[in-house]
DNA sequence: CGGGTTTGACCTGCGC
DNA sequence: GCGCAGGTCAAACCCG
């Protein structure tokens, strides 16, 4: 029996020269079957063959396992390196954009003091703005430096990227060449990713308004309100409290929140009820993921990622002519709902606010997506060629985030055909979409609160099936 | 028994 | 420096 054996393990091993865990499997299989056929004393030469068949069966089965996952990590490499580059070039369309925007604006406002531009609360904004613009001439500089074996190396994050934490990257990548000039390699990335090249910043003190402007935007939040009898809203991340308070002015608790989807996930959210109106649930999050988001969790972090980086890049259209004020209401964008995004910049953290609570007949759809009147019921109608924009892209993620919901009347509905045409959610795309199609936000969170309106409609006498869901959804 | 929740203690930042 | 409020920690507790 023992040439069996050894002839499985060297079979194993030569198909990648790797031992793997099903090679113990496989000795161990083994092995009970070499005691049991001792057992029986059947030493002839044909159960030996059958043996050794079998065994070579089992070892290409695990070898084509293997080649299984490496082909599957590939893939998923390949996906992140696709989200990556197609927020690259969103977010470069967009700034480009700005800068076309910016410029005729000066043109006509050629006499217009900055310190205006930056004077009190605005201030906040402004420096958000400044740095992108800082972050544009960077990678606008990269763009023509690096070449595009480096830029894949680069863009290689993880799906989840946001503008924030790429900006967070090029900081830390910016203080540790500051530090470690003499080592090429720098510091590891936890992610692997290994930066190479880093903001140009020339001088201290532009250093030190960038840091400042990082440590604000770590602290960038994004607050949901909606209705909701559970005392969590569904998310789609797993959550796990870690603290509850009092909060001044509130009779309710705050419950504190941190994300347990990955080891040291820095995300964290906390929920507590409105004062004024306990059936309102607000919900705020802070800090971006660290790992891949499922498919119902990618609605609400690219809704909040994408309101976070409306709010850091400064593109709403209050925000973008300097004149922030302490709650931003861009009116234009949301006819008949004036407080379905706030923007705070009073606050000691830079907060957008999406508000959900308003009864979604307050707010005609067809006039407030531009693609068409029907939106969102009808996207599968839409042309192909717009099937590519991240706008598109962005309802597909609330296509999915209501099929995770359970939502048997889905309003968006799409073609299997399309689906494969274009089979990848980009939260981070869509994110750099928001900034490049105001309309957008409000387009997004007038379709979400209609479902939550409906759910909550459908079930007023049933409890609300969205809350006790949420209750499975974050306790599983 | 492992994982999640509760809750009082502790830390930190900020205003006076 | 002191008090307050927000945020976090960690031991105790609970639950499946």
């Amino acid at each position: 029996m023992e040439p069996v054996d050894h002839h499985i393990v060297s079979l194993v091993q030569s198909s990648d020269g790797i031992k793997r865990t099903g090679l113990n499997l496989l000795t161990t299989n083994t092995a009970s079957e070499k005691s049991s056929v001792a057992g029986d004393g059947i030493t002839s030469s044909q159960n030996l063959k059958e043996k050794q068949r079998l065994a070579d069966v089992r070892a290409e089965l695990d070898r084509i396992n293997a080649e299984n996952q490496r082909l599957k990590l590939t893939l998923n490499q390949v996906n992140s390196n696709y989200y990556a580059l197609q927020m690259h070039l969103v977010s470069l369309t967009q700034r480009h954009r700005n800068r076309i925007a910016e410029s005729s604006e000066a043109n006509t406002q050629m006499n217009r003091p900055i310190e205006e531009k930056t004077h009190g609360e605005g201030m906040v904004a402004r420096q958000f703005m400044d740095l992108v613009q800082t972050e544009t001439k960077a990678e606008t500089d990269e763009l023509s430096e690096s070449s595009s074996e480096d830029r894949c190396q680069e863009l290689s994050g993880s799906p989840g990227n946001t503008i924030v934490e790429s900006m967070e990257r090029r900081q830390r990548n910016n203080k540790s060449r500051n530090q470690r000039e003499d080592t090429p390699e720098g510091l590891p990335h936890p992610a692997g990713w290994l930066p190479n090249k880093g903001p140009k910043f020339n001088n201290s003190k532009d250093n030190e308004q960038a840091q400042q402007t990082m440590a604000m935007i770590r602290k960038a939040r994004v607050s949901v309100r909606a209705r909701s009898e559970a005392s969590m809203i569904s998310d789609g991340c797993q959550w796990r409290k870690y603290g509850q308070k009092m909060a001044k002015g509130n009779p309710c608790p705050r419950a504190y929140y941190r994300c347990t989807m990955a080891t040291g996930c820095p995300v964290r959210k906390q929920v507590q009820r409105c004062a004024e109106d306990r059936t309102i649930l607000v919900t705020t999050y802070e800090g971006n993921h660290n790992h891949p988001l499922p498919p119902a969790a990618m609605a609400m972090a690219s809704t909040t990622s994408a309101a976070a980086s409306t709010l850091l890049s400064g593109s709403m259209p209050s925000a973008d002519h300097g004149i922030m004020n302490s709650n931003i209401v861009p009116k234009g964008m949301l006819p008949g709902s004036p407080n379905l995004i706030t923007l705070s910049a009073s606050a000691p953290f830079p907060t957008v606010t999406l508000d959900l609570t308003h009864p979604p007949n307050q707010r005609p759809l067809h006039q407030l997506h531009p693609l068409s009147p029907n939106w969102p019921h009808n996207i599968s109608s839409l042309p192909d060629h717009l099937l590519g924009h991240p706008i598109y892209n962005q309802s597909k993620l609330l296509g999915t985030y209501l099929s995770s919901q359970g939502n048997n009347e889905l309003p968006v509905h799409l073609s299997q055909n399309q689906m494969q045409r274009h089979p990848m959610v980009d939260t981070a795309a869509t994110a750099a979409a928001i900034t490049a199609d105001p309309n957008f936000t409000a387009a997004l969170v007038a379709a979400i609160t209609s479902i939550i309106g409906n759910s909550h409609r459908d079930n007023s006498g049933n409890n609300n099936s969205t809350a006790s869901r949420n209750s499975g959804d974050n306790n599983t």
